[in-house]
RNA sequence: CGGGAAAUGGCUCAAUUUGGUAGAGCACCUGGUUUGGGACCAGGGGGUUGCAGGUUCAAAUCCUGUUUUCCCGACCA
């Protein structure tokens, strides 16, 4: 990989320093640019256009297991806030407040919404009365602020754009079902759309979202490495519930509070698409999220026959519902050719009169840089089936780091050596306790507990910290 | 939030050490020649140096504050 070829300047190299590669991409790719304000983000057309297909293929997902789109205020009254305890006392150090109304302080201050759990609660406790109005499935797709400290483009950003799902059942099986339901809409979505393999399962007590009984969590790898948090998934039981009093009349007629589920997954997975995809060129986007799925690139241009031949084939690419462009501009192709691979462009293709001359074209594929000649006539019917290879193949050799990543520890001594000496994620017994978590993430470093995954391992009899019987085989990682 | 670095045209940087009124390459615009891995020639437009104060005859340069960015750490549903 450190050999890999560099068709593109001005990217620092991924293995030299992964976090400038990081910053160079994003603003080579032109996907988002700063603002005035410290970690709120402009998503330019490159960033944005993603989102939307991301937006597309997630709620398509949605709307199949029943879920309806609403859209809920900005603003959160404090004393609404302040209702639920776990839940302030989790986002209390992270809310940005909104004291003024013009000229006037106001007579109480309204926090800009983190997340909305409380807001729909206040809705709810309004609005169900009977078994009758349950489930409601909600959904809304907007943005959040939470006053970081540190800030990163799409990995961590104050204001970020998201989707939070909210629901409400009559009985608390029901709700965790919902919770389970949701996550693996979540698992389908990025394995099959964005091509990025995932370990799932349940967060430990210290890491899960304030006021939830349970977070379950998809997490991804990065090229460094490093885990990324990509979409999560919650089970609060009639916690918020009995905090706003939310409550129905069950067939028998007695009033019962509702069981509660929350889901939210964000313009982070930008990040994960950039850092588990991208190479040392640029961006390199999975075909079925791709904005431009193939990018023509006309050879010779200034030829009024090539120019027809590539608006021919871009007409065609069209019909067939492919996303394509074309570039008539004077740039050279060389420069085209790069400018595609930095934007991370699945395909390209070359069409010049040698092409036309042979009745086929040349496309060239992103993740490989495989030039693959096709006939004319076949292109509309074999471009589709080279995305959907390349899809394939992404996932794949992604699939096959994560797995070449992951490693066991018995010893705590074993555990810290391979996290010194490797990058990635290690499985290892755990007793149950917070103070080992915490242990174990000093010890190595910085490696928290990523999750309990669904199907555990047996690895030894005890916790790899303190010896006692372990209850879980936990994923331990490094983590954005 | 701590430690370090930085902020000069869209981008990368020079001029800062030793104060003297901002320069280059790339990008952009016009014309021409080019066109198979970031073309070439000629001409042109664009910045008072992140912002606010201070020192000085004079500040991109020195001082103070502040904002933003990057790197490392802490924190982070």
């Amino acid at each position: 990989m450190s050999k890999e070829k560099k068709y593109v300047k001005d990217i620092t190299s991924r293995d030299e320093n992964f976090a400038q590669w990081y910053t160079d991409v994003v603003r080579e790719a032109r996907l988002c640019d700063y603002s005035a304000v410290k970690g709120c983000l402009i998503y330019m057309p490159n960033g944005y256009a993603i989102w939307e297909n991301i937006q597309a293929d997630l709620d398509r997902r949605f709307k199949e297991t029943g879920v309806e789109n609403v859209s809920l205020p900005l603003l959160i009254p404090e004393s609404l806030l302040e209702k639920e305890s776990d839940h302030v006392e989790g986002f209390a150090p992270e809310v940005a407040w909104v004291t003024h109304g013009g000229l006037e302080r106001l007579e109480e201050r309204l926090c800009v919404r983190p997340t909305s759990e409380v807001l729909f609660c206040d809705h709810w406790q309004k609005d169900v009365k009977s078994y009758r109005d349950l489930p409601k499935l909600y959904n809304q797709w907007n943005s959040v602020l939470r006053w970081e400290k540190t800030t990163r483009p799409f990995l961590r950003s104050r204001e970020f754009l998201w989707q939070e799902g909210h629901t409400i059942h009559a009985t608390a099986k029901e709700a965790e079902e919902r919770t389970q339901m949701m996550l693996k809409v979540y698992y389908d979505c990025v394995t099959e759309a964005l091509a990025i393999p995932l370990i799932c399962g349940r967060k430990t007590e210290s890491e899960k979202f304030a006021g939830a009984e349970a977070t379950y969590t998809i997490e991804a790898m990065m090229h460094d490495g490093k885990a990324l948090q990509s979409g999560t998934s919650h089970f609060f039981g009639d916690g918020f519930a009995k905090a706003f009093d939310v409550k129905f009349l069950n067939k028998n007629n007695e009033l019962e509070y509702v069981n509660q589920t929350s889901w939210g997954l964000s313009t982070r997975v930008i990040g994960a698409i950039i850092m588990v995809h991208g190479d040392d060129s640029g961006l390199v986007l999975p075909p079925r999220i791709a904005p431009t799925q193939t990018m023509i690139i006309p050879i010779a241009s200034h030829k009024n026959e090539v120019i027809k031949e590539a608006e021919k084939l871009l007409a065609t690419l069209k019909e067939k519902g492919i996303r394509a462009k074309a570039d008539f501009s004077d740039k050279t192709p060389g420069w085209k050719f790069s400018e595609q691979e930095v934007l991370g462009i699945p395909t390209r293709i070359e069409i010049g009169p040698k092409e036309i001359e042979n009745k086929e074209v040349v496309v060239v594929r992103r993740d490989t840089r495989e030039k693959i000649k096709v006939a004319m006539k076949d292109i509309e019917t074999e471009l589709p089936k080279i995305l959907e290879t390349i899809q394939k193949d992404m996932y794949n050799r992604a699939k096959e780091f994560l797995d070449s990543h992951i490693d066991t520890a018995v010893t705590m001594d074993e555990m810290v050596k391979k996290f010194k000496e490797k990058r990635g994620f290690i499985k290892a017994m755990w007793c149950g306790d917070k103070e080992c978590e915490g242990e174990i993430k000093y010890a190595t470093g910085g490696a928290s507990s990523r999750c309990i995954p669904f199907e555990e391992e047996h690895l030894s009899d005890h916790c790899i910290f303190c010896g006692k019987k372990a209850k879980h085989m936990v994923y331990f990682g490094k983590s954005y």
